[in-house]
DNA sequence: CAGTGAGCGAGCTTCCGCTTGACTT
C-alpha cells in the first residue's frame, strides 16, 4: 500500500527526488502537460464564455491511466509541478483528470532539488492557485484563437498550409524588417586617422606606439589638409591619465544566454545546444536547461566558492547574487549550472563535454572577483593645429574571473584589441612619427540575425519562452518564411592617404565587406505573409503585443481581473478584423507584382505566390488560352526580378538532341534543373548552366547515373528475391520486405550469404520490435 | 522526396508551452 504519490513534470527530476523521500513516497512524472485543447479543432466555445474543450492526447492516455491507478492507491497526492503559470495549470489538470479529492491533494513547490528544499516543501503545502491557472488558460486560449483564426486567412489569401501566431509571426517580422533596413542603409564615409609614434626607452631602443586622432574627418580634402598640416608639426605628450577599471562577470546561464554563447564559442545551433543540454541533464550533470532564471542556489554558490578556493585561492572568491531583468520571466527553476561544482569535467561525448565546460566556467566565473585593469590614455598635441591624438593601453592588474571565462559578443571581430600596454611616457615628451595614415572608413549596416541573436531579441521583447525558442526557429524555417544561408560580401574600394617621410601618397585599396554566413534570410513567402499580416493585423504583429497582454495575464494571476473579461475584450477587437479581411476582395493576389508584357504576345507577365511557392505567370486566367507558369529559381526574388529575367525562366524545358532514339530535354523542377531522357530524371550538377549544357555532356551525366544505379545492386539471391544488398547514401545495407537493415562494419558485403543476411535481418528486427504504441503523427 | 499549378470536387493544412521519446536505413 502506497502512502504518498508525488507528481513532478520531468522524469529525471522524479528519479532524484524519489531518493530523497524514502520508502513512503512514490514519485512519478507527468511529462509536461497531460491535457490540452484538441489538436485539430478550434476547441473553444466563444459563445459560452470561451469554454475550452480539453482532451488527453493519444500519446498521454497510457500515462494518465497509470497515474490514475497510482493516485487511487495513495493516501495523499502531492502535486509538485513547477511554480509558474504552466506548472500550476499542470497541477490543476492533474487534479481534474485524476479526479482527486481536495482532502487527499496537496500542492507543493520547490526551487532546487536538494533534500532540505524538498522536505521543507512537504512541510508547507498549499492549495492550487486557480487565478494562476486561469492566467494560463487565458494564454493558451488566446494563442489558439490567434493561430487558428489567422492561419486559415493565409491559406485562403496566400498559400495553403501556412501558419501565423503570436510568436512566430513576430519572429518573421524581425527578420523581414532587418532585411529592409539593410536594403535601405546608406553608408557614410569618413576618414579615420592613425599615427605611429616612436618612443625612446631607457636602454636607448625605441618602440612604436599607435595613436588615433580624436575625431574623424569628413572628406578627402579635409584629410589631406590635415596630413599636410602634420608634415612639419611637432608632437608633444600633453597629458597622461591612468585610471583603474573593473570588469564584472556575466550572470550564470539561462536558456537564451546558453544558446547565444554556445553558438558564438562552440558554433552550435540552438537546437543542438538544447539536445546536448538535455543529455547532460538526464545524466544528472547539470540542472534543468529550460529556464529564464539567473538565480543560483546556496548549495551552488557554496560549491563554487569551495572550488574557487581550491583552485585559485581565497582572493578569487566573490559571492554574487544575480537578479533577472528579462521581461515576463517566471523563474520556476535555477540558472543552468553543473549539479556538482567540484566536477570540473565530466564523462560524456566530446560535444557534451564542451558544453559542460562552458556551463561550468560561466557558473564558476559568476562567483569570482572582478577583474581589475589599469587603463592609460595619453593625449598627444599637434603644434600646427588644435587636434589631438590619443593612445590607449590597458593592463590587467588582477585577472579575477577572466582567469576562467570571458563572455563573447557577436561583433567580436570588429573590436579593436585594447589589451596592449603603452610604453613608459612622460608629460611634455616630444615624439617623432614614422607615418600618419588617413583611411576611408564606412558606417556599418546592421547585420542579419543568427539563430542565437534572434533568440536574444525575442527574449528582450518578452516573446516566447525557454522551451519554445528552438522550436520557433525551426517552425519559421519549415514554413519557408525564413531560410538559413550565406550572403557573399561586396567588393568596395576605399581611399588611403599616407604621410611618410614628409610626403603624402594617395592609394586606392579594395576590401570585401558584409559577407555573412549562416544567417536567417527572409524568403519571398515570408516577406509577402509578413506584409499582409502587418497590413491587416498590425496589433498582433506589434512588438509590444505580447508584453501588453502579459500584463493582463498578470492581473488575472493576481485575482484582479476575470480571465474571460480579458478574452472578451481581445476577441471584440480581433475577430472582426479576421471577418473583414476574409470578406475583402482584392483585384490582385496578395504580394502579386506586374512586371510588364511579353513582347511577342503582349500578355501580362507577373510574379506571385502560387500553390508551390513563387512563380512567374504569363497571361491571365480570364483569357482564352491557359496561362503559362515558371518557378522562380534560386537567386531570384519577387521584389527584385526584372521582366527580362522572368522571361528567361521560360526558356526551359528545351530539347538538346536525341540519345538512343529518345529526345533529351532540360527541365527545371522543384529540386533544380534536370535532364529528362526516356522517362528518367537526372539532376544537373551544380555549376552546369542549363542553358548552355551540350548533348555530349548530358549523355555523360545519363551514363554516369546508370552506372551508379548498377552499382547500387551489390548482390541478390535466387532463393529469396525479396532480399537485396544495396549501396545507399550511408553505405551498403540490406533491403528486405520494405525495410532496410544495417550491415555490421567488419563485414564485406560481397561476401555475405543468404543465411547471414537473414540473421542480420532477424537480429535487427527483434531489436527494433520494442512493442511501443505507433506514432500518432503520420507522414505523407 | 519527385519534377506539379485557374478552379467539377473532398479534405487537409494551423497556435504556444510543458515534457521526452523513437528514429537515424
Amino acid at each position: 500500500m502506497q502512502k504518498n504519490l508525488v507528481i513532478v513534470e520531468s522524469p529525471a527530476k522524479a528519479k532524484t527526488i524519489e531518493k530523497f523521500l524514502g520508502k513512503d513516497y512514490k514519485v512519478l512524472s507527468s511529462y509536461g502537460h497531460i491535457r490540452d485543447l484538441k489538436r485539430k479543432e478550434f476547441s473553444i466555445d466563444i459563445a459560452k464564455n470561451f469554454t475550452p474543450d480539453y482532451e488527453i492526447p493519444e500519446d498521454k492516455k497510457e500515462l494518465v491511466e497509470k497515474l490514475k491507478a497510482e493516485a487511487k492507491k495513495a493516501d495523499v497526492v502531492w502535486l509538485a509541478s513547477d511554480e509558474d503559470r504552466e506548472g500550476e495549470a499542470i497541477a490543476w489538470h492533474l487534479f481534474e483528470v485524476l479526479k482527486l479529492k481536495p482532502e487527499q491533494t496537496k500542492r507543493i513547490v520547490f526551487h532546487e532539488i536538494t533534500k532540505t528544499a524538498i522536505l521543507k516543501a512537504i512541510e508547507n503545502p498549499r492549495e492550487i492557485d486557480i487565478n494562476l491557472v486561469n492566467a494560463q488558460q487565458a494564454r493558451r486560449i488566446l494563442d489558439r484563437i490567434v493561430g487558428f483564426e489567422l492561419s486559415p486567412v493565409l491559406w485562403k489569401k496566400v498559400k495553403p498550409a501556412l501558419s501565423a501566431g503570436r510568436v512566430q509571426s513576430v519572429a518573421v517580422r524581425l527578420i523581414v524588417e532587418r532585411e529592409r533596413e539593410i536594403q535601405a542603409f546608406n553608408t557614410e564615409a569618413s576618414y579615420r586617422v592613425t599615427a605611429v609614434f616612436l618612443v625612446p626607452e631607457e636602454d636607448g631602443k625605441t618602440v612604436e606606439m599607435k595613436a588615433e586622432l580624436a575625431r574623424r574627418l569628413k572628406t578627402k580634402e579635409e584629410a589631406k589638409a590635415f596630413l599636410e598640416s602634420c608634415k612639419n608639426a611637432s608632437f608633444t605628450i600633453e597629458d597622461i591619465v591612468k585610471r583603474p577599471v573593473k570588469k564584472s562577470p556575466a550572470a550564470p546561464f539561462t536558456t537564451s544566454t546558453l544558446q547565444q554563447e554556445a553558438a558564438r564559442k562552440l558554433g552550435y545551433t540552438v537546437a543542438q545546444t538544447m539536445m546536448l543540454a538535455q543529455k547532460l541533464y538526464e545524466a544528472g550533470l547539470i540542472t534543468y536547461m529550460r529556464t529564464d532564471s539567473v538565480n543560483l542556489s546556496e548549495y551552488a554558490t557554496e560549491g563554487s566558492k569551495q572550488a574557487i578556493i581550491g583552485m585559485m585561492g581565497e582572493r578569487y572568491v566573490y559571492s554574487r547574487h544575480f537578479t533577472t531583468k528579462t521581461k515576463g520571466a517566471q523563474e520556476a527553476h535555477e540558472a543552468i549550472r553543473p549539479t556538482y561544482m567540484e566536477n570540473a569535467s565530466v564523462d560524456a561525448s566530446a560535444q557534451e563535454k564542451r558544453l559542460y565546460d562552458l556551463i561550468w566556467k560561466r557558473t564558476i566565473a559568476s562567483q569570482m572577483a572582478d577583474a581589475e585593469l589599469e587603463k592609460t590614455t595619453a593625449t598627444i598635441g599637434i603644434s600646427t593645429n588644435d587636434d589631438t591624438f590619443t593612445a590607449t593601453g590597458e593592463v590587467i592588474t588582477f585577472d579575477g574571473f577572466l582567469r576562467i571565462y570571458k563572455e563573447s559578443y557577436d561583433d567580436d571581430n570588429e573590436q579593436e584589441d585594447e589589451s596592449r600596454l603603452l610604453p613608459p611616457l612622460k608629460k611634455g615628451q616630444v615624439l617623432d612619427y614614422t607615418d600618419i595614415v588617413a583611411t576611408e572608413r564606412f558606417t556599418q549596416r546592421p547585420s542579419r540575425y543568427t539563430e542565437a541573436s534572434l533568440v536574444r531579441k525575442l527574449e528582450e521583447l518578452g516573446i516566447g519562452r525557454p522551451s519554445t525558442y528552438a522550436p520557433t526557429i525551426s517552425t519559421i524555417q519549415q514554413r519557408e518564411y525564413v531560410e538559413k544561408g550565406d550572403k557573399p560580401g561586396e567588393e568596395r574600394s576605399f581611399n588611403k592617404l599616407t604621410l611618410k617621410d614628409k610626403a603624402i601618397s594617395d592609394e586606392t585599396h579594395t576590401e570585401v565587406v558584409g559577407a555573412e554566413k549562416s544567417k536567417l534570410l527572409p524568403t519571398d513567402i515570408g516577406t509577402v505573409v509578413n506584409d499582409f499580416l502587418n497590413e491587416y493585423f498590425s496589433k498582433i504583429l506589434d512588438y509590444n503585443f505580447t508584453a501588453d497582454i502579459e500584463k493582463k495575464f498578470d492581473e488575472v494571476a493576481d485575482g484582479d481581473q476575470q480571465w474571460t473579461t480579458i478574452m472578451k475584450n481581445f476577441y471584440k477587437g480581433f475577430h472582426p478584423s479576421v471577418e473583414t479581411t476574409l470578406a475583402t476582395k482584392t483585384e490582385h493576389k496578395v504580394g502579386e507584382r506586374i512586371l510588364g508584357e511579353e513582347p511577342k504576345t503582349g500578355k501580362v507577365v507577373s510574379v506571385k505566390i502560387g500553390r508551390f511557392g513563387p512563380v512567374v505567370q504569363i497571361g491571365s486566367t480570364d483569357s482564352e488560352d491557359k496561362p503559362r507558369f515558371a518557378r522562380l529559381e534560386k537567386g531570384y526574388s519577387m521584389e527584385t526580378i526584372t521582366l527580362e529575367e522572368a522571361l528567361g525562366l521560360f526558356k526551359l524545358p528545351r530539347t538538346v538532341g536525341e540519345y538512343e532514339g529518345k529526345p533529351v530535354t532540360i527541365g527545371s523542377g522543384r529540386f533544380g534543373p534536370y535532364i529528362r531522357h526516356n522517362d528518367t530524371f537526372n539532376s544537373l550538377p551544380k555549376g552546369v548552366d542549363p542553358m548552355e549544357v551540350s548533348l555530349e555532356e548530358c549523355i555523360e551525366i545519363i551514363n554516369n547515373k546508370r552506372e551508379a544505379e548498377a552499382k547500387r545492386h551489390i548482390k541478390q539471391f535466387a532463393e529469396e528475391p525479396e532480399l537485396e544488398i544495396l549501396n545507399g547514401r550511408y553505405g551498403p545495407y540490406i533491403a528486405y520486405k520494405g525495410s532496410n537493415y544495417k550491415i555490421p562494419k567488419d563485414v564485406v558485403p560481397q561476401d555475405l550469404n543468404l543465411k547471414t543476411c537473414l540473421d542480420i535481418v532477424k537480429l535487427q528486427s527483434e531489436k527494433a520490435a520494442t512493442p511501443k504504441k505507433p506514432r500518432a503523427s503520420k507522414k505523407k
